[in-house]
DNA sequence: AATATCCGTATTTTT
DNA sequence: TACGGATATT
């Protein structure tokens, strides 16, 4: 029974497709067809007989994961696409949940462990740093994040934290006893609280797969493990990987060491450059043909690696020829970057080359905000990866914190952020509420034998005996008491009777919950009013609650939905400049991290100036300047037919508060000297087009003009 | 004693 | 812009 598709693969990506047992290792270039390879990999293995569920396929996204599965089960055919729903497919981080949820008892874990995400760990550091006093004083202490990242950096990378700051935050050097001290507060209340964090979800699974037991049960579940990225992948995830793969050879990692961009997360490229030594006997193949991109593309992108420190192995080509050269644009400054962008985008549009199939990258979140302004100007409809998210937004922030309560009545964090909304209550307040909910006494840690009929006991206590609050705060503190009881099916005593259960049950003192739609609509009910008081704009954040619950109506499990929500959240913010009118199609705007993986007609590279590509912030070290070469690497390697790279010659951004308004931008270094020659150079302010005439720019020129004569 | 408010300052990338 | 510290206010 030959599988048709498999005609329409190459014969290196036949090769990785069809490989027998064994460990197996695909370096894949950019664009050669690794996902395909993927897809079809996981359909040969289904149709030659290995169970769905006993494959275990871990990408960088759910939506890769969710995607490949697709592909895999239309490959496939017929019911259910051969099963691949079953087959256990996602982020490390999601599988580290659901594996958790199953084996929790085997590690001591409560299973109704809720999940912070980073912002979450943030504010915990950033409590008890107050707490411990260490903000204090003139000295300038490390800020919430850069404990995080200290903290994150030190479990993924396996190093001691005097290392990890030595060579990562040497500013931070001095703070090092506070910061232990910090750390070792996080960790206890994490674990009193019943929540782990990102980091904690690779290391329990790492330490569950390790166990003398239990940790073979648990491999046992594959047969086959298949690892997307693998250069992104960190030293726990490879250590947890090879005691999932223990006497059990069937391992297939795909990566590409060149589109190596996540150091900052402790990703190493020596994991796939290692993998061989790891898994002895493994068998390696070179996906070198490029599918994507044209021939000129293609040799733009690879002068730009050619000046790389290290030399890599691979040797890309492209048999699509083409007579247009990437296009490097200099702009007079950003609003003139804005508008060459807009455009450009428009002349394809018009070519009939749909919005969809362009996009715009950059570096960081906010060098798209002018951009955006101008495109809302303009109409032209985009969503934005990678930005702020929808999941970080304050208000959005407050109705997970009220689920994670109902979920995990023990995490503090939450109860921290939802007391806080009530008036008169700030910190101090908040925390002998909570120090009451617990129990008083410290001393009393969460057991799993405090479940009960489905009220865990700082929730009862709340409903029980409901501790004293300042007077501001009493009718919406019942009021909250209320709305989390009926959120629970709970009756309070000497209060009215909970509204009759949606489906028509009964509605008893201790009557079933309410669907996860009904209490997340109740808990809008009671947090609209507040949330009004507290919040600007409430019309805009609005419409983000109804965007939640629309959300929460495709589920039926609120732990799901909690652990969804941080795990895996809806991409992009809701479109802020979407008009009335309900088109389908819309640009991509992207930083070049979430952009990896994807490809589009047309790519336009904006701030392609040093200092933006590569970041300040990154050119510290060598291997920063490296990395960052990658990332342009990436970003240029994205398109198919047409590439267009920015740089605008002025920005007038008062960079870092005191100083010059104003500065000269040099091109990026990487697109200096043999590497230009690969592009054609045009100047947006001298450019033909027949659009309006860069007006802003001349107007920006007078006023940076001006502003020297004003400075200093 | 704790909360509310104001103001200066520092800004990457993401599970 | 949002965070964190300092000051004003309840």
């Amino acid at each position: 029974m030959p599988a048709p598709w498999l005609d329409e693969l190459n014969p290196a990506q036949r090769e990785a497709v069809t490989h027998g047992d064994g460990p197996l290792l695909v370096v894949a270039g950019a664009g050669t067809g690794k996902t395909k390879t993927l897809v079809c990999r996981v359909a040969r293995l289904i149709e030659q007989g290995v169970p769905p569920q006993r494959i275990l396929l871990l990408t960088f996204t759910r939506r890769a994961a969710a995607e490949m599965l697709a592909r895999a089960g239309r490959l496939l055919g017929g019911r259910s696409g051969g099963g691949t729903a079953k087959v256990w497919g996602g982020t490390f981080h999601a599988t580290a949940n659901r594996m958790l949820r199953i084996y929790s008892q085997a590690l001591g874990l409560r299973p109704d462990f809720t999940v912070m995400d980073q912002g979450d760990a943030a504010d915990l550091m950033g409590l008890i740093r107050s707490e411990l006093g260490l903000a204090r004083g003139k000295r300038r202490f490390a800020q919430k994040r850069t404990l995080v990242n200290i903290y994150s950096r030190m479990v993924n990378a396996q190093e001691k934290l005097a290392d990890a700051i030595r060579v990562h935050f040497p500013w931070c050097a001095d703070d090092i006893d506070g910061v232990r001290r910090i750390i070792e507060q996080y960790t206890r209340r994490k674990r009193e609280q019943n929540v782990l964090d990102y980091d904690d979800l690779l290391l329990m699974w790492n330490v569950l797969a390790n166990a003398p037991e239990v940790g073979a049960t648990v491999a046992d579940r594959f047969d086959h493990v298949l690892v997307d990225e693998y250069q992104d992948t960190n030293p726990v995830q490879a250590e947890l990987l090879r005691a999932m793969r223990v006497g059990r050879p069937n391992i297939m990692a795909v990566g590409d060491d060149a589109q190596s961009i996540y150091s900052f997360r402790a990703a190493t490229v020596r994991n796939i450059l290692d993998f061989p030594q790891h898994y002895p006997g493994t068998h390696v193949v070179t996906l070198e043909q490029n599918y994507r991109s044209t021939r000129p593309i293609l040799e733009a992108s690879n002068s730009i690696m050619e000046q790389a420190r290290e030399r890599y192995t691979k040797d890309l080509w492209s048999d699509r020829p083409s007579d247009q050269l990437p296009v490097l644009t200099t702009c007079l400054d950003e609003p003139n970057q804005c508008n060459e962008v807009c455009a450009k985008v428009l002349a394809h549009l018009e070519e009939g080359i749909p919005l969809q199939r362009q996009a715009v990258l950059f570096r960081a979140g906010h060098h798209s905000d002018q951009l955006e302004v101008e495109l809302g100007r303009r109409n032209i409809p985009f969503r934005k990866y990678g930005g702020l998210k929808f999941v970080e937004a304050a208000h959005v922030k407050d109705m997970i914190a009220f689920l994670r309560i109902l979920e995990n009545p023990y995490d503090g964090m939450s109860w921290f952020r939802v007391l806080q909304l009530l008036p008169g209550i700030g910190p101090g307040n908040a925390r002998r509420v909570i120090e009451v909910l617990r129990g008083d006494c410290a001393a009393e840690p969460a057991q799993p034998d405090a479940l009960d009929q489905g009220v865990v006991s700082p929730l009862r206590r709340l409903f029980e005996q409901s501790p004293s609050v300042p007077p501001a705060a009493r009718k919406l503190f019942a009021e909250l008491r209320q709305a989390l009881a009926d959120c629970m099916g709970v009756t309070l005593d000497g209060e009215e009777r909970t509204p009759p259960a949606p489906e028509g049950e009964p509605s008893s003192s201790s009557g079933a919950p309410p669907s996860l739609p009904a209490q997340v609509e109740r808990l809008r009910r009671f947090y609209e009013p507040v949330f009004t008081e507290v919040y600007e704009n409430p019309t805009i954040r609005l419409r983000d609650l109804e965007q939640l619950e629309q959300v929460a109506a495709g589920y039926r499990s609120r732990a799901r939905f909690v652990t969804d929500l941080t795990l895996d959240p809806p991409e992009a913010t809701s479109d802020l400049a979407q008009p009335p009118h309900l088109e389908e199609d819309f640009l991509v705007l992207s930083t070049i991290h979430s952009a990896k993986g994807c490809e589009w007609d047309v790519v336009h590279v904006i701030h392609a100036a040093d200092g933006m590509i590569p970041s300040d912030m990154a050119v510290r070290d060598e291997a920063g300047v490296e990395e960052e070469r990658r990332l342009l690497y990436v970003a240029m390697t994205r398109a198919r037919d047409w590439l267009y790279v920015y740089f605008p010659l002025r920005y007038y951004h008062k960079r870092f508060a005191l100083g010059d308004a104003h500065g000269y931008a040099q091109l990026s270094r990487y697109l200096t000297g043999s590497v230009g020659t690969h592009f054609e150079r045009r100047s947006a302010y001298r450019d033909e087009t027949d659009d309006r005439p860069v007006g802003t720019g001349s107007v920006g020129e007078v006023d940076a003009w001006l502003n020297r004569l004003l400075g200093p």
